[in-house]
RNA sequence: CGGGGCGUGGCGCAGUUGGUAGCGCGCUGCGUUUGGGACGCAGAGGUCGCCGGUUCGAGUCCGGCCGCCCCGACCA
């Protein structure tokens, strides 16, 4: 693409409030705006960016005769597999689309109201054959992202799902990491070793005046117990203003957090909130700030975390204001519709699986994978009907466009990884003379009738300007023809991750790049 | 949901005690420039987020609304 007929410009500044330095760069380059936040635009070079990732995605999947499909919803998927998939002949088959999807909540790095996602299916029989084929699109998405540049882990989320995280300091979602067995969690689902305490015969309950003592912090420092000798409740709300509308009490160890996630895939909820008083009032029979099971409605909602086993004699709420219970034990004192895990994994807390210790890290999740049985089936080689398994991969393109410019970059601009570079060479033909405009054009027009995509700055601007704008848009190689480079013995090569420029000789120019560019050579 | 900040040409910003809006960049034209965002001269471009109020007069003061940014927040 010659740059004086490229829809686009640069910006020597980027727009104010920018929360990522990565989609800020991608405006200054050029490559995308944003009229509202949350909504992007793409121009010409961001596409061009997007769109190699695309391919690169879709060449992947080349190993599992993958074809590409247009689904224009979610729920048509089980439709349209029970009618085009009858017998075991017809799987395992996998498909790819990418999609717009409308987004509401951030995960990513970037707040978008609509992102475009790279979409893999795998049809499969049974669930072992779906694992496989799914741990495959793991390897294969993994090589993807190390194109990328990008180092993405595979989490574990909730049940059959994992997400494709990326470690950053600006990241909306927390992974919890053993370094002894590697195990990788979503921390919001993350399994943890709740350190029981000892276990001692139980004592008789009693009440005990505890004025003003609403939290747990209050409680420990009154009556001089730790955190752990308590038995904490929440009340949360299911699903407001649904038909399953319901409120919930939960327990669990004073020091313990509740996990969202772990509630809402244990009752089956959508949403989950906070309770009001008068829910917990009118629900539950609770009063809040001495809350406990003992005491309250026989109908509530009452689910324990798992950490109640190792407890005997603790703290809880009598239900009346100003007073708790001591010796509290469980199950003499109160029944649990539940006794589960739904406890929140905290830095620190002990691995289930060793004897490691979690550690927590901001990430921002950029695809995730999923396992579902469909209600569509089709005959095994028995004749016995069997459900389709299918395991599904979504990247987030957009996401990844911008965790590539946020880590790719320098003071001067983006520095794409050479493999997902929009395009791979960037002649700029400076301080025009005759001779230099048409060595410029002659290789331009050999590259590109080579098959590369070459962008070409032939605008009549300062060299300033036109480095400026290399730098910024950020190109793997470039090329600068110019009356000095050629007085020197031919054009200057510059790879933009490195400062050192070299000569290529006039004639050996165009099979040496050839070269480079088919092979994606590194610099050097 | 609470607290704080912001909203002024395309972008970044200034605007004092209320007096009819300015700077840098970018843009247009002409000329000079041509290896790291060049220089000169001459220009274009704004219902100051929206609505209402106070006032002779509001970007500025008051009230309401909208939008955005940052921080905080339910754990009894």
């Amino acid at each position: 693409m010659r740059l004086s007929q490229h829809f686009g410009r640069t910006l020597r500044e980027a727009p104010a409030d920018v929360p990522i330095a990565g989609a800020a760069w991608l405006m200054r380059a050029g490559m995308i705006r944003a009229s509202t936040p949350g909504v992007w635009s793409y121009l010409p070079l961001g596409e061009m960016a997007i769109n190699r990732l695309e391919t690169l995605l879709s060449e992947e999947l080349e190993s599992f005769a993958a074809e590409e499909v247009d689904l224009h919803e979610e729920a048509s998927l089980d439709g349209l597999v029970d009618r085009e998939v009858e017998s075991y002949k017809d799987l395992p088959r996998t498909l790819f689309q990418t999609r717009r999807e409308g987004i509401s909540d951030n995960n990513g790095l970037i707040a978008l109201r609509e992102q475009r996602v790279h979409q893999s299916l795998s049809l499969q029989m049974g669930n072992d054959h779906c694992r496989d084929a799914v741990q495959q699109l793991h390897h294969l998405h993994l090589a993807f992202f190390a194109q990328c540049g990008l180092p993405v882990l595979i989490v574990n989320a909730e049940t059959g799902a994992t997400t494709f995280a990326l470690p950053h300091p600006q990241g909306h979602e927390q992974i919890a990491h053993c370094p002894e067995c590697g195990i990788l969690s979503m921390l919001n689902t993350a399994a943890f070793d709740r350190g029981q305490p000892a276990s001692e015969p139980a004592r008789p309950l009693e009440k005990v005046a505890t004025p003003d003592c609403k939290t747990i912090a209050d409680l420990c420092a009154f009556l001089g117990v730790e955190a752990q000798q308590t038995l904490k409740a929440v009340f949360v709300t299911l699903d407001a203003g649904e038909a399953t509308e319901q409120t919930a009490l939960v327990m669990l160890r004073g020091d313990l957090d509740v996990s969202d996630e772990k509630v809402k895939a244990i009752t089956g909820a959508g949403t989950m909130q906070p309770a009001t008083e008068a829910e917990i009032r009118e629900r539950i029979g609770a009063t809040p700030g001495y809350a406990s099971p003992i005491g309250i409605r026989e109908d509530a909602l009452v689910i324990v975390d798992e950490s109640i086993h190792g407890m005997a004699n603790f703290v809880t709420g009598a239900n009346e204001a100003d007073v708790h219970y001591r010796n509290a034990n469980y199950p003499r004192d109160f029944a649990a519709g539940m006794v589960v895990d739904i406890a929140l994994a905290y830095p620190g807390a002990g691995c289930l699986r060793c004897d490691g210790v979690l550690m927590v890290e901001p990430a921002a999740i950029l695809g995730r994978t999923t396992m579902k049985t469909l209600k569509a089936t089709y005959l095994d080689a028995s004749g016995t009907e069997q459900p389709v398994i299918v395991g599904s991969t979504q990247i987030a393109l957009d996401q990844v466009v911008c965790a590539i410019a946020d880590l790719h970059h320098d003071e001067h601009g983006i520095v794409w990884p050479e493999p997902v570079a929009p395009y791979p060479v960037h002649i700029v033909c400076i301080a025009k003379s005759n001779e230099a405009v048409r060595a410029a054009d002659g290789l331009y027009e050999e590259l590109r009738g080579a098959g590369f995509l070459v962008l070409y700055d032939d605008r009549n601007l300062s060299p300033g300007v036109m480095f400026a704008d290399a730098d910024l848009i950020g190109i793997p190689l470039r090329i600068t023809i110019s009356p000095r480079s050629l007085e020197n013995g031919g054009y200057e090569i510059k790879w933009r991750q490195q400062d050192e420029r070299t000569i290529l000789p006039v004639a050996d120019a165009f099979s040496v790049i050839g070269v480079w560019l088919a092979r994606g050579l590194p610099p050097g």
